[in-house]
DNA sequence: GGAATAGTGTCTGTAAGACAATATAGA
DNA sequence: TCTATATTGTCTTACAGACACTATTCC
């Protein structure tokens, strides 16, 4: 019979209660935040600044801060401000990787996020624990940095499922500038999935989904002018009854 | 400056190192334990034998066992095996709910996953922490218990995603007894989709995921006999291109 | 007019929805 | 035969793919 049954109520059990931590793992986040620019999916990586993996770069996270975190999204958008100085985006939970070897402290539980962002109007600060920050390109599924612990496949992973959304949501909206043309958007989408579309098809779906409307301004960089549009106001993320099958 | 800098290397870091300095949360487990039977999609609930919500009907869950569980995955198939003695099943990661609120004693993070199980040949064992073990029957997205924690809110977003999920993929076979008929296999998406499908879009759907082959047997249950199938062996689960618009 | 980019028309193919038609058992 | 369930035929509809065609700019 352990201790525990001699507690007589909710209130007693808690009052008593000690929370030993030494036999929970550790808890983080990790947030891969996408951009795009200069036709490249960019994701956003820090340099760290204390062990382990020490000067390593990594992708962004940290711990959960237990008296100013509700939740755990609240750590992941604190972090997510922190670094890039955004307080709104597109965030989406990922999935948890937890196990005994992926640091080198002991077991270790992260919960990764990932993040969309336009690329204008953001002011990379490297914050608490990074002696650096970056975009950093990424090309058949990796970086070319060599990343600290087992973000090299946290990133993999969520590459792999930012492409498989793509297929049938409108989620690449969520990287465009304010102001942006359907050209702007079909080559988002392009560079995201790494294959170019049918333009028919591509606008037919567009107009389908109901999530932008236009504005009175073109824009013409050289040829023909085009048309500018601009994301709904509280517009949901909108999924199509049909993947893209052209881009598989 | 922290003491941190003073580490020469990876290795006097790790040597040094303290696992007390950062507060962690206490992490968890839940299993949504899925089965079809009596025409309804069921859960495995567990009558907790200690505080908090002592006596109270729960999800399966527990802690990691940080010396014998090597990743988050074994610790959701060692519950799982404990509670039903099943050692293999679809088990896919949900999502993890981090919060300052959700349990009583503090801070505290639960990976949820989700498992689809036949019906036959299951021994119910409350086991570790339970005084009981049952079935109970999800109505309008709800069991008739009243459930410890945040489970009630665990249970409906894991529904909600399994039904999202049938819509496209295959995964009701895992439901299924080793032969089946058609029929009993479009029940089951019936069941679990609370709608009533296309006999001819489905069939065509079925055959197109190639995920099944004939016996020679079939079944007479009383009028015209049903051929029975069975599930190919290593077959993976389908993901159709379209989804199931007449259950929307 | 020619080149380049923006944007449309339209035909084909695939698979879903709807529902009629046929098949095979017991009573 | 009639009834119930299993199974198939087939017409319509929605939307993706393919690609030709038109529109608007600069040179």
């Amino acid at each position: 019979m352990t201790k525990e049954n001699y507690y007589n109520s909710e209130a007693d059990f808690l009052y008593n209660y000690d929370p030993t931590i030494f036999d929970r793992p550790s808890t983080s986040v990790d947030i891969v935040i996408f951009t795009v620019f200069h036709e490249t999916l960019q994701v956003l990586l820090v340099q760290r600044a204390n062990y382990p993996f020490k000067n390593q770069w990594a992708l962004v996270g940290g711990f959960i801060d237990l008296d100013n975190d509700e939740t755990l999204e609240d750590t992941a958008k604190r972090k997510l401000e922190e670094k890039t100085g955004v307080k709104t985006s597109y965030l989406e939970q990922c999935f948890t990787i937890g196990n005994k070897n992926r640091d080198p402290r002991g077991w270790s539980v992260t919960t990764v996020y990932f993040a969309l962002l336009p690329h204008h109007n953001i002011k990379l600060t490297p914050g608490k624990g990074a002696i650096n920050i970056k975009w950093s390109s990424i090309m058949k599924n990796k970086v070319i940095e060599s990343l600290a612990f087992d973000h090299s496949e946290i990133l993999r992973q969520a590459i792999e499922r930012l492409r498989n959304k793509v297929l049938y949501t409108s989620l690449p909206a969520y990287l465009m500038p304010e102001k942006f043309t359907l050209g702007d958007l079909q080559k988002v989408y392009e560079i995201i999935l790494d294959h170019t579309l049918e333009t028919k098809s591509f606008r037919r779906r567009i107009a389908k989904a109901d999530i932008l409307e236009e504005t009175t301004e073109m824009r013409q960089d050289s040829k023909r002018p085009a048309k500018l549009y601009r994301l709904k106001n509280d517009i949901d993320t909108y999924f199509f009854l049909r993947t893209i099958e052209g881009a598989i």
